[in-house]
This record gives C-alpha cells, sequence and structure tokens, in this order.
DNA sequence: GTCCGAGTGGATGCCTGGTATCCGCTTTCT
DNA sequence: AGAAAGCGGATACCAGGCATCCACTCGGAC
C-alpha cells in the first residue's frame, strides 16, 4: 500500500482512483447488465443506436481523444462530458469504465507505433531504421500526453492495451539486434535499453514540455551517441541547450499551494 | 490550473494540498503568533523548549527524514506524527507549515551535494571530477526519494531551498565548463545539459525502484558515453540490462483500482 | 400526428484522503 | 504543590473525484 510516491507524483499523482471498481457484488440476480459495453464502432454488432447516441457517442470519443492528448489520462469522465457537450450520465452510460474508453481510443495509436516499428525492421540501414522510429514516436508522445503514459506507465487494468504493448516488445528487440549485427550500435547495449530510453525521453518531455517542447530532440541524440558504435559520424545536437534561467523552471513543479481565495478567516 | 499531469504524476501526483496556506487574514491584532516556526535548533535562539519537547522535535525530525526518504515528499504530517510516536498536534504545533519541516531537514542534503560539487571542480582530472560527482549524488537520491523530487521537481514554495538549489547550477556549469576545455566532453555539449541529465536518471530511478534499483548506473554510463569526446575509452557497460520481463514490470504503473474490499454493497 | 421508450443531463450523494484545530489530560520545572 | 508548558488524537473541514438516479426530451415506428 505504501507503494510508489502520492507526491509529486513526480507529479504527479494518480488521481484516477478507480479504474477496475472490482464489483464482486454476490448473490443477486444480474445487476450489472453493461458487462462490456461500447459495442465495436457502435454501428458494429448489437443494437443499431439510435441516431443522437450514435452522434453523442462520437463527440464523446472526440473529446476524449483530445482531452487524453492534451492533459493525459488523469482527466476526469466529468471532463470529458462537459468537452463534448453532453451530461455525465451520457458518458457513463456509454462506457461505465474508464478503461473501456481508453482502450478504444488508443488501440488505434499503438497499432501505428508498431507499423512504425515494423518499417524500422525492414529499413536496410538499420542505425536509420531506429533513429527514425524513436523521432516518429516520441513526436507522437509530445503531442499525445494520453499516449506518453500508456507507453511509459501503462496503469495495469488495461489488459488489451497492455496486451498490444507488450507485442511491441520483440519487435523493438528484433531492432536492436539488426542493428547491432550491424555494427551500428556497440555490443554491450542490450535491447530492453531502447525501453529505458523511453522512460528517460518522456520525463523530458514532461518536464520541459512548456518551456521548450523540442528539448527532447536534443537529449535523443545525446543518447544516440551513447548507443552508437560511431558516435562522431552523428553531426552536432540539435536544438539549443536550455539557457540557465529555463533550468529551475523546468525542475520545478508548479501547482502547489491553494488556487484561489485565502483561506476563510481561520478565526 | 490545468497545467501538469495529474496522473502519475508520473509519479505522483502531488497530493500535498496546501503547502503555503496563503492565511492573508485580515485587520484583527494579530493572531498568528507562530510566524516562522522551529527556531533554528531548538535550544538555539528564542526560549529553551521543555525537555521532553526537545526530544519529540527531535522524534519528529527524525521520523521526518526516514519518511521522506522512503516515500518522498508527499508524506501527511499525520504519518509523520504517527512514525515518531506522537499525536498530530504535537507536529503542527512545531511545524505548522510542512515546508518549514522540509527545509529545515533538507539545507543541510543541498549542502552537502554543494560540497560534492565543489570537490568535482577540485578534480585535476575533470572528467572523473564529473563522473564520481553524478555517481554520488544520484547514490545519495537512489536512497532518498525526498531528495531527489526536491532536485528535480521542487515544489514551488521553498525558498529556502529553491535558493540553495539555484546556487547548485553555476557550481555545475563550472564543472562542465572545465571539463569541455580539458577536451573530455563534447565541445557542443552544454552546461544546462547537466541539469537534464539529472532529470533522465531520476525518472529511471524511479520506475525501476523495485525492479532493479542499480539500474540507473546503466543509464547513466550509456549518457556519459554520449557526453564523451572518446567514449571508447570509457569501459563496458555496469549493471546488466533488464529481461524482457522486467520491462513491462518497470513500464507499468502499480496501484491502481480500489485498495480494498469490493464497494459496499452497491445498492 | 401520436406515443413510447431510448436517450439525456446534471444535481446529488458518497467516498477518499488530506489539513488543521481544540481541549481535557499529562508532564516538567521551580 | 501548583502553574505553565506540552501532549495527543478525535474531530471538523475541505477538496475533488466517481457514479447514480430520475424527471425530462426527443427520435422514429406506426
Amino acid at each position: 500500500m505504501d507503494t510508489v510516491n502520492p507526491l509529486l507524483a513526480t507529479v504527479t499523482i494518480l488521481t484516477m482512483t478507480a479504474l477496475p471498481r472490482t464489483s464482486s457484488d454476490p448473490g443477486a440476480g444480474a445487476p450489472a447488465a453493461n458487462a462490456r459495453a461500447d459495442p465495436g464502432a457502435g454501428a458494429l454488432a448489437g443494437k443499431p443506436l439510435r441516431k443522437d447516441a450514435e452522434r453523442n457517442r462520437r463527440r464523446i470519443l472526440d473529446a476524449a481523444r483530445e482531452l487524453f492528448a492534451e492533459r493525459g489520462l488523469g482527466v476526469t469522465l466529468n471532463d470529458v462530458a462537459h468537452h463534448a457537450g453532453v451530461g455525465v450520465g451520457t458518458v457513463y452510460r456509454r462506457f461505465p469504465d474508464k478503461t473501456v474508453l481508453i482502450e478504444s481510443l488508443f488501440e488505434e495509436r499503438l497499432e501505428e507505433i508498431a507499423e512504425r516499428l515494423r518499417t524500422a525492421v525492414a529499413d536496410p540501414d538499420p542505425w536509420h531504421g531506429i533513429v527514425t522510429f524513436l523521432q516518429r514516436n516520441f513526436e507522437a508522445q509530445a503531442s499525445d500526453q494520453g499516449l506518453k503514459e500508456l507507453i511509459t506507465a501503462a496503469p495495469d487494468g488495461l489488459a488489451r492495451v497492455a496486451r498490444l504493448r507488450d507485442q511491441l516488445l520483440p519487435l523493438s528487440a528484433e531492432l536492436m539486434r539488426r542493428a547491432k549485427e550491424s555494427g551500428a550500435i556497440r555490443k554491450d547495449v542490450a535491447p530492453t535499453d531502447l525501453a529505458i530510453v523511453q522512460l528517460m525521453i518522456a520525463s523530458v518531455l514532461d518536464a520541459a514540455r512548456d518551456v521548450e517542447p523540442e528539448l527532447w530532440r536534443r537529449c535523443l541524440a545525446i543518447i544516440l551517441r551513447g548507443l552508437s558504435a560511431r558516435p562522431d559520424e552523428l553531426g552536432p545536437l540539435p536544438v539549443a541547450p536550455l539557457s540557465s534561467d529555463e533550468v529551475p523552471r523546468v525542475m520545478t513543479l508548479h501547482k502547489l499551494g491553494r488556487p484561489g481565495q485565502a483561506a476563510p478567516p481561520p478565526r
């Protein structure tokens, strides 16, 4: 229970309390008829769904995509509802679990990554394959907070997503293997190190988001030099380094201390 | 308001809601006599403090140090109280602000870092200076979660701490300057890049904490290769890479879904 | 056009988890 | 012994998220 660090959660913190909502509600016939909601694409499977309902479903999905992208998986279903211009009830009826919503949104995204990985593996120049894969990948993550979280810190309970994500691993291992074979990367680098690179770059992405959103490219370049067997052929670091007054801004967690008014007359 | 990511907080969401507690209570004479509590060392300054009181003060400080170290700055003053074996009231009387507690604990720590930096700067071999500084530094952060948070994501509102931290910057800049001059690190690396290395390694530290706590050494080695002008002289990567089944464990956020019992009879 | 039920929305209740206070009791000190 | 300092923890308070419920609205089959 004591695990993790609630503060900052490092920022942050997982505010999304109940994902699974283990309703092991006993006895009683079958109170929950929802079970697995969101029948595929709405039109697909089950009953056709009324016109306005379908319209709202789309709105919700769109709003959710947008919000997840810009604020991460922490957004509440209430937020989504507002942003979609519908009532909370509507959202909860359509997607009883936040997981369902997340999964229906992100499977596609993950598939894109897999695709990128495959083309990278197919690249005749393995090093070039790796580099462009990483760049595309982080570009995607830079513009989609939710995606980033899903990759670097997937809340467990997202079975489908987790499964997909795990399929990426062997692929990236293959990518690394080829690159090592071709002599592009040093031989003591392991396939799983690629995952760690993910982590590290993602943290920069997070921290520098609203000071210098492109800083990750510079970090990636440094790390690539560290992996490469021929770092001197790599060209200069892209993106200007932070200025020294930007550093504290990147390393400080804003949003602390009460938002609004002074505490009501404490007396 | 919408900033940051509440989820994961990437660690952690900052659950510590009210740090400053801007009590701008107007008019009325002088209700808050506390102002700046914790008079230096308790014995120092002000009135002598009763024997038992002093004992408790120490207990609280010790408990806080321990808890902050192992769980981060998110621990509540209630936790601290329990762990110290005193009542909450006692803690709040002695340290009206969590900030006060934090500051009195960590100034020393930060001073240690500054000291390490200074010896690094003084090292005749600048590269060796940098490397050992980073290693010592991360060792300290590995065993002190709170310190790590303070460095990579200091909640603003900790004036004293922030000031101290900012003094580290010029020092590390000097360190880098010398290393560059000596030709040990590539010339396109900037002083501020060192701060970013902090960030990146800290994220690994966090994520891998309870899977492979030493993994950060490997990552640091990779990054050092990336910074070094002569990476080939650096020796092999330390610490075994993650095995592929460890990867998901590192990249998954545990602690999700309600802790305990199924929701009380929802009906 | 009518009518019924699918669909809606949002006020509301519940819960978690934190901060901070208050006040009857205990301890120290002289 | 008695006053003052200190103690502790039950208690109030608050924020903010999840999820429900139900009076209503509106689509569309007839």
